[in-house]
DNA sequence: GTCTATATGGAGATAGAC
DNA sequence: GTCTATCTCCATATAGAC
């Protein structure tokens, strides 16, 4: 879920309200194309009010980055924890992974867009968090996969590109994907659930040792 | 290249500058960040020259947009005239389609982030330019293969949005992995130029039959 | 074709009453 | 806290001289 910024007040309070209008319109429009007025209107207020909660939109806009990118890669760490064999760690891992982003199918292209477009406006965020600290995990499992000799793989770099690649693609490139092959909402949803598994087992292929 | 609509005047003309410039604005900041003036800025001209050629913003990134959609794909199709096994496809269609976006590596997450924001504003596009029946020759020389039984899959769907994936997404995802995995510009680039060949040998790994 | 000047509208943000 | 009214700026687009 996406923490809210708030000194635990009523989840029903006119600044939840304004936060939770932000956070769709953002996603929906990005930065740019997001609008003050619409935001407000979601909201059921005006737009003073929205400045009175929060100042502009440029710290309307930091507070909600802030709490998602922060929920984003909550969600991935936790997996970690447990103490498993690897293939264990990967089904998890994209099981996890793919359900939660498919709760939040435009997260990753929003996050990947804004990166680059605004990279000012975020900078803070992205120091604040630890984020190299938590991913190098998925590094560290990799390598103790290896020198566990669990899996045999070329480079633990690549292989940990791979996946995240076949785990994230499908949900960014979804207007692409269902253009170019064809699809429905629906086989498109279908095709997203079956590789929670398809993809592991694919990379399974490829590094078990046998 | 990325083909300008043009009756093939002078490569330095008023017209043509403007293009470029508008090429590279839209693709730096998007429709919705993308300005008129820095536009003209660019071009060395000014803003109402700047819609005497092109009526209005509108216009101006529809014909960029039909342009560059039609170059991304024109390039992808080459590759599956050639007559050769399966194999010998995927490394060269690796090869190029890296290539390809190396040259151009904002684009992906342009077209997809614009597909998203206005679906509206490229619909005509999208359906001039016969996508469609362009891509679905990857899913045939897929088919092909494992009636050949050149390779072994479960799914040639998964199998071509696999290759796709592990393509695209570090591409896409440039600022995110390096943040993520602590890299440089240099070992970014040697890492996506590695891909060309660890990509197909991943893939061939698993679907080869021994 | 190219310019300066300006029209027009929309966006973020504030003032000030209640 | 919440509203209406308004300010200010900036972006697209046009008018009209040269």
């Amino acid at each position: 879920m996406v923490k809210v910024h708030q000194s635990s007040e009523n989840l029903d309070s006119t600044e939840q309200r304004i936060y939770i209008a932000a956070v769709d319109v953002f996603l929906e429009k990005g930065y740019d194309g997001a609008r003050m007025q619409e935001i407000a209107d979601r909201a059921g207020i005006n737009k003073a009010l929205l400045h009175y909660y929060y100042r502009s939109k440029e710290q309307l806009f930091k507070r909600f980055f802030a709490d998602t990118v922060s929920a984003m890669f909550e969600n991935i760490s936790m997996v970690f924890t447990a103490q498993l064999p690897f293939e264990e760690k990967l089904r998890r891992f994209s099981e996890a992974y793919i359900s939660f982003l498919i709760q939040r199918p435009g997260l990753p292209l929003f996050l990947l867009t804004e990166i680059r477009l605004h990279p000012q406006l975020i900078e803070n965020t992205m120091n604040d968090l630890k984020l190299k600290s938590r991913f190098t995990m998925m590094k560290l499992l990799i390598h103790e996969a290896i020198e566990k000799d669990e899996i045999e793989t070329g480079s633990a770099l690549h292989l940990m590109i791979h996946i995240v690649s076949m785990l994230i693609f499908p949900i960014v490139g979804k207007s692409m994907i269902m253009m170019l092959l064809d699809l429905t909402n629906e086989q498109y949803a279908a095709i997203i659930e079956e590789r929670k598994s398809v993809v592991p087992e694919f990379v399974l292929k490829t590094v078990k040792k046998s």
